[in-house]
DNA sequence: TAAAGACTGTAACTAAAGTCACACTTCTTG
DNA sequence: CAAGAAGTGTGACTTTAGTTACAGTCTTTA
């Protein structure tokens, strides 16, 4: 069994994370120290669940390092992967200010470190500061037309159109610089709601119209606008 | 051709509506006043296009009669309805807060009359009025989620599961108690992400299994445990 | 009220997605 | 390093979804 830890962190790390956040990066010194005093540090093992589905939402989270995935499941087992998130990402939003369940289940990709800013401390901070808000507001928006446009695609394109544009979408490297680990087959279909051996099939297709080349299991793009073709049918 | 109309309305029925609404219901009265001087009253004929996707937003919109559908469009010329509203639901609020272009179409599915109220004046709202913006943020939490659902939904279940869940919700009258128009199974098919003719095949499935019974097109719930069945298996 | 348009029912067929089975190849990790 | 776990490749098969075609019905509306 494997067990979240807490960290301690320096008052100064805190400040100087919630600086290169998008969303505090312009909150005067005095006020991210205060917001530092409700900041935690967490660290995760792969595989390791952040939250589940259903569970009261502690906080929103920062990943400070390390990967993880945003995923639901049926009832049968299967997985759906909503997003996929990097370093610098943020999540749990939604629960953090509207007070309600977490709505998905969160896992770590590889080991992790994660800030976590009590949502309490939170939604008491958007009624004293309102550009705080519309940076939010801003930021829902973005996932908004994200969810329209996945719902959408799903609905439009079957599986090797989706997988094309997956690929083309796929980041090489994190903003590090540093090569993120690669998908495996199980997880490219269950990002794009089918399985697993749908996705090989599809591979393949692609392989075979020179859009993209395997090597070593990893997929490689051999033609650039031959996949864009793939990707918008 | 036709034409989106612009009506004349009382500054008293404005402040009518507001009031009945969610976002701006506790608000104090010279505000609304303010409010309702940025906001106009439109009419819509069946058919007739409120905005396009990738249009500049005109604002927020409040349903004051009528319904209406929030689609979108595949190359091939293919409908996916993200959502329906009645009257009393705002819709535009991703471009009227964030600013951008609308990120889908709605028509008109009856006729209209919609209030719209000035993007600009709301972004300046939200700054002003914190505890606004918490609603709005709350909204859109909730939007999320929905469509967390909707994709995830898309994902796991096939037609008819699908079909059995939109059935067992789809309202039948509106807040007034008004009966609400019928789907056609057109309109079924492009919510559900699939086409007519399997619309057809999946309510003769339903139908047979005893679930639901269709009476001159109209779809009745025969047995809503039967339908629960196929909406939750 | 006749014609056009929109909607429905259904069958036959094709294509895409999902399931099952199993061999083979890496990676962990005791 | 050996054993198990996780991941991949692939063929055969079943099921579900999408396409095509056409007849019949109901609603507008000229």
């Amino acid at each position: 069994m494997l067990f979240m830890r807490q960290i301690e962190a320096a008052l100064s790390l805190k400040i100087k994370t919630l600086h290169g956040n998008e969303y505090f990066n312009d909150l005067p010194e005095d006020l991210l120290k205060e917001i530092a005093a409700h900041t935690q540090l967490r660290e995760y093992q792969r595989g390791e669940a952040f939250f589940w589905e259903g569970d009261p939402c502690h906080g929103l989270h920062i990943i400070e390092q390390g990967s993880a995935k945003i995923y639901r499941l049926s009832p049968q087992g299967r997985q759906y992967i909503v997003r996929v998130l990097q370093e610098g990402d943020t999540f749990a939003e939604v629960p953090a200010f509207d007070g309600g369940t977490n709505p998905v289940n969160v896992e770590a990709l590889e080991a992790c470190r994660v800030w976590v800013i009590e949502a309490e401390f939170l939604r008491r901070l958007v009624l004293a500061h309102p550009q705080f808000a519309q940076k939010i507001l801003v930021n829902f928006g973005k996932m908004l037309r994200n969810m329209v446009h996945q719902v959408s695609e799903m609905a439009f394109y079957q599986v090797t159109h989706r997988l094309a544009r997956l690929i083309s979408e796929l980041p090489q490297n994190d903003s590090q610089g540093r090569p993120v680990p690669r998908w495996t087959q199980e997880q490219l279909a269950a990002r794009l709601g089918t399985v697993r051996e749908v996705v090989a099939r599809s591979l393949r297709e692609l392989e075979r119209g020179g859009a993209i080349r395997m090597e070593d299991h990893c997929i490689h793009i051999a033609d650039p606008s031959a996949l864009e073709q793939w990707a918008h049918p």
